[in-house]
DNA sequence: AAAGTTGTCAACCGCTATCAA
DNA sequence: ATTGATAGCGGTTGACAACTT
């Protein structure tokens, strides 16, 4: 008696892994004679040295007569999604509404298509966040820059007056405005950073551009949002 | 072109339900 | 009523293909 770990592997004598085309044909024949159900006879019977467990599996899932292949058609998927909202993951139960579609097949569907949904937005949520995060920032930005923009003009204005009294040298003007220059363009939210002006304004200009339109048009999908923020809502009833 | 990641699907595992002895 | 065998179900895994970086 082997006992090995692994697909292709033997276990109490019974071989596993994929099956090949001479184990479906040992198959079909025999459930074609003596019909479904026995499945560990049928294991016994058909000198086939699978368990019958797996006989049964093989049968229901790929051999079985009148088993649709390919994709699932959109019409198909709506019965899913709804026959999902009513009955949970009750496979079974809801092949029995899909001809030629297994329960397999369809719990790796929903599984595939579910969970990729899922990830999506959750994705797409991070991005909002980061999004209104920096927008938040930015207006805060503007704020400060436009109170700083009036300090500077205000500045300007009493230096030129100032210089204009004094008449001093163009030397003396130029130190002084290098001083006045640097407070100006010192980082609003910290001490210790220099940004210049034009980048401040760069970024508010970019983020005007983009703001509101990017966020309903091109950086998420809204549709699918929506598709999700549904499912969610039905699986939550179920 | 190669390596890494993601998607798909077949098959296995463990558990429960059912049924016959 | 109990017990063991079998069928069926849902969750999970592994292999491989397709896609992305």
């Amino acid at each position: 008696m082997a006992t090995m770990i692994g697909w292709g592997m033997q276990e109490q004598g019974w071989r596993k892994g994929p099956w090949t085309p001479e184990e479906d044909k040992l198959l079909s024949e025999y459930v074609s004679l003596y019909g479904e159900g026995r499945w560990s006879s049928v294991a016994r019977s058909a000198a086939l040295n699978r368990c019958g467990k797996s006989c049964r599996l093989r049968w229901v899932n790929y051999l079985r007569p009148g088993l649709k292949r390919g994709q699932l058609t959109p019409q198909e998927e709506g019965i899913i999604i709804e026959l999902h909202a009513i009955w949970g993951n009750k496979w079974s139960t809801i092949a029995r509404y899909l001809p030629g579609r297994t329960d397999n097949e369809i719990k790796n569907y929903w599984r595939t298509h579910f969970k990729k949904k899922e990830k999506s937005s959750q994705k797409q949520e991070k991005r909002k966040q980061q999004i209104l995060k920096q927008k938040q920032q930015q207006q805060q930005l503007q704020l400060q820059l436009q109170q700083q923009q009036q300090v500077q003009q205000s500045q300007e204005h009493d230096i030129k007056a100032v210089f204009s009294r004094a008449e001093t040298s163009t030397e003396e003007m130029s130190e002084t405005y290098g001083i006045r220059q640097q407070m100006v363009l010192k980082n609003p939210n910290s001490e210790d950073q220099c940004m210049p002006n034009k980048m401040y304004q760069d970024f508010a200009s970019w983020f005007d551009t983009v703001g509101d339109d990017g966020l309903s048009s091109g950086l998420w999908n809204f549709a699918d949002d929506y598709t999700v923020a549904w499912m969610r809502q039905v699986c939550a009833t179920n």
